[in-house]
DNA sequence: GGGTCGAGGTAGACAGCGTCTACGGTGGTC
DNA sequence: GACCACCGTAGACGCTGTCTACCTCGACCC
């Protein structure tokens, strides 16, 4: 399967692999090219820069969490409560279980997220979330707009201080289900 | 008043001044020396490596987020749920007139927060947080931490996704303090 | 008062990085 | 059979953080 493989894809697939071994820090171009086998400016033919490289990567992420999502959903019950709290499990899966692609797919700092799609490939996810924010939580104020927004963010600032070690710290909390649970519960009222 | 300032403090008081003009990627050692006037060996003698002279630019920071929420809470109402919505607004202000200092308190990549005594000067401010929600939100289920968790993890989703730009995209809002209003209501209850 | 010692800054080296440039080699096309 | 475009190689450049040897200057001690 392997066989035909292009440069190009080669370089994505180390590239992610490397991240995912050892952290964003440790994906630099030379590296890639060491690993996939050729000389440190081949990737230059297929990425200009770091960081078209380190984009590419992070969309690979991007495609592999829309995958996982949908993957949920279509085993997930009707209820968007359910369904919603699914989404949150795969969220937070995917960051403790690949922390270092997780990381680069938020440091925007290093993927010039305008423009490059990242965008486009993020924010399907995101009115997936509005839709069931809408059917959950009848209310039309304030709008399911805003509050998918911060559930969204209020999903995302769990995650990324669950896994910094912050929130453990500071809640004494064991298991990150608890704020989970308790972030649903804020944005959507009591679970029926 | 700059006289008799140690080549430490102007060295965190320089890199500070860089970070908060040119971001994160831009503070390294060597531009600090040359802006300090010393050579590129110098700072070797208070800082051994790069991360800790980082670290002490991050501490930096946290001292002047909480001297700005103990400033912002001195004048408001007594009213728990009045200071939260003050703390709120002086973490999104910080994060945003000075964006650079914020990415760098949360990059703990670059921080080994462990060693450092970071946790400690962030602890005393989720402990207020704590006694806030405590105070702003009498039912015992679920226990104030987990709340208080919650909400600080919404707040910074939101100032993180608000400040690089996806939460305006994504909710089509102009200002964040929708969210924010949003956010408190959703883990506080509707306000009085 | 002269010698010693250590703190603190200098200067050069090293490996690794991203980027740029010139160069080769190979396969397909007229 | 000549040409050309594609694709990878190889070396250079300036930058980075870190390590090391050196130097200088002031304080302390006998």
């Amino acid at each position: 399967m392997d066989i035909d493989e292009g440069l190009r894809d080669r370089l994505i697939r180390v590239g992610g692999d490397l991240l995912d071994s050892a952290g964003p820090s440790a994906v630099s171009l030379r590296e890639i090219a060491r690993r996939a086998g050729v000389s440190h400016g081949a990737p230059r033919r297929y990425f200009p820069t770091h960081l078209e490289l380190l984009s590419a990567i992070a969309r690979d992420g991007y495609t592999d969490l829309v995958g996982r999502t949908t993957a949920a959903l279509a085993e997930a019950a009707d209820d968007p409560r359910t369904r919603l709290a699914a989404v949150a499990r795969v969220y937070l899966d995917f960051a403790t279980t690949r922390p270092g692609r997780y990381a680069l797919m938020f440091r925007h700092d290093l993927l010039e997220s305008g423009h490059l799609g990242l965008r486009e490939t993020s924010l399907p996810l995101f009115g997936l979330l509005t839709d069931l924010v809408a059917r959950a939580r009848p209310t039309p104020e304030p709008p399911p707009r805003v509050v998918a927004g911060a559930l969204w963010a209020n999903l995302h600032g769990i995650v990324q201080l669950w896994t910094w070690g912050s929130l453990p710290l500071a809640t004494g909390a064991a298991d990150p289900g608890a704020l989970l649970d308790a972030a649903l519960t804020a944005h959507l009222g009591p679970s029926a």
